[in-house]
DNA sequence: AATCCACAGGAAGTGCTGGGCG
DNA sequence: CGCCCAGCACTTCCTGTGGATT
């Protein structure tokens, strides 16, 4: 009887919690954009050429994570092809998805209706169909490259230069640009030829202040979520973690709907604060353990050898050395070929990038010139991260007996 | 002041995959 | 079919270097 009621009551709640729970994920760009009301009018003027058929300049984009540069971005484009959709082509592109010039381009050829196979022709070939594609249509482009920094970092700025000067070989089209990074120091790696092509008109976008992005999360509280059904301190504790990570708003909902998550799921009536942190360690944890296992072999093999090392308590003098003869040994228990040193420590480097350990560099004299590398994630999310993989997962068990 | 360790990290190349094209 | 392409993980060879020791 009892538990009839309670699961009774647990179904209740759980309508309870949310009302449109797809407009907290992140990917929902909501109608009206809270505090960019001046990014949007800069945004908006700068494309406005647009609107009577003639070329706006390229733009330059700049700001933190989850400062809104993309939700801006996207959000005017809107507006804009609704109005004039008959004239302008616009293409979104993340270069985190499509990195390589190849994949760029394939993608902006797709988008002026000239498929092309996703290997096989040389980039050149490409590029040719998409300009071929695009005097076709005969109209004005606008191409948004988002995270425009992976892009160059991995496939250099090939593709950036032909775009750029695009221009001058279109007759019947045009071509602007949108460039979209959160690396403030991007520009000064670029070559200069593409630096002032493609910073013609540049936009920075401040960080989210405390009290801003509480107000958009009671906005979109309101939206997604029942009356009633956040504590009082949960709205300011998620706007005030992600304050402290750069006022970074993506965050912020997401913490936000990642408590209300466990909140349903527990049958709760409430989400608290608790919730809350809960949700953040989450977030945290789930973020690394992807990032592992999405990983190739040898590098897992190498991440586990840091996560023995520390463990094993002998604390500050984890060098790239002992790694090396750690991960040989792993290598050799599972009759796996070795990498070289030199691959391990460009492995080490990729690791510390991501976030998973911490390197820094150290001189011992005469010792010589090394790293030392701390681990910067539990070792329990390593180990989880880790045994989705077969072929490992063997030395994890040996690992934990011992 | 010179030496020399134990690497860091750049440049160029290899071998393989998974696909074109004619 | 043979040849070409890009991308990736990796190798080979390399030059560079902070600072304790000689």
């Amino acid at each position: 009887m009892g538990d009839i009621l309670e699961e009774l009551f647990a179904k209740f709640s759980r309508l309870r919690i949310f009302k449109a729970r797809e407009l907290l994920l992140p990917d929902y760009v909501p109608e009206e954009l809270p505090h960019r009301g001046e990014q949007i009018g800069q945004l908006a003027t700068v494309l406005s050429p647009a609107i009577s058929g003639s070329r706006p300049p390229n733009v330059f984009i700049y700001g933190l994570t989850g400062t809104g540069k993309t939700a801006v971005t996207k959000y005017v484009l809107k507006r804009f092809s609704a109005k004039v959709s008959d004239r302008v082509i616009t293409s979104y592109i993340n270069c985190r998805l499509c990195n390589t010039n190849y994949r760029v381009l394939s993608e902006l050829a797709r988008s002026v209706d000239r498929p092309v196979p996703f290997t096989g022709l040389s980039t050149s070939e490409v590029l040719m169909r998409f300009v071929n594609g695009l005097e076709a249509k005969g109209k004005l482009m606008i191409v948004v490259l988002d995270e425009i920094d992976w892009l160059v970092k991995n496939s250099g700025d090939a593709v950036l230069y032909h775009l750029t000067r695009l221009n001058s070989e279109l007759s019947r089209s045009k071509l602007s640009l949108i460039g979209i990074t959160n690396d403030l120091k991007f520009m000064e790696y670029l070559d200069p030829r593409i630096k002032s092509g493609l910073g013609e008109e540049e936009l920075l976008f401040p960080p989210y202040t405390n009290k801003e992005l509480e107000d958009i999360l009671r906005i979109r509280a309101e939206m997604a979520l029942n009356n009633g059904v956040l504590e009082e301190g949960v709205i300011p504790l998620c706007a005030a973690i992600a304050a402290r990570q750069n006022g970074d708003c993506r965050l912020a909902l997401d913490l936000l709907l990642k408590a209300a998550d466990i909140a349903e799921r527990e049958g709760a009536v409430k989400v608290t604060e608790h919730h809350v942190r809960r949700a953040q360690r989450e977030i945290e944890k789930n973020l690394v353990i992807d990032a592992i296992r999405s990983m190739p072999l040898h590098v897992k093999l190498v991440l586990l050898s840091i996560t023995i090392l520390n463990r094993k308590g002998n604390q500050a003098k984890v060098t790239t050395g002992e790694i090396f003869n750690k991960y040989r040994e792993l290598c050799d228990n599972l009759g796996v070929g070795e990498v070289t040193q030199r691959r391990v420590s460009e492995i080490i480097s990729e690791l510390d990038m991501l976030g998973i350990i911490n390197a820094r560099i150290v001189s011992f004299g005469r010792y010589g010139r090394t790293k030392i590398i701390r681990l910067a994630v539990s070792p329990r999310s390593v180990v989880e991260g880790l045994k989705t993989d077969l072929s490992i997962s063997p030395l994890l068990d040996t690992i934990s007996t011992s």
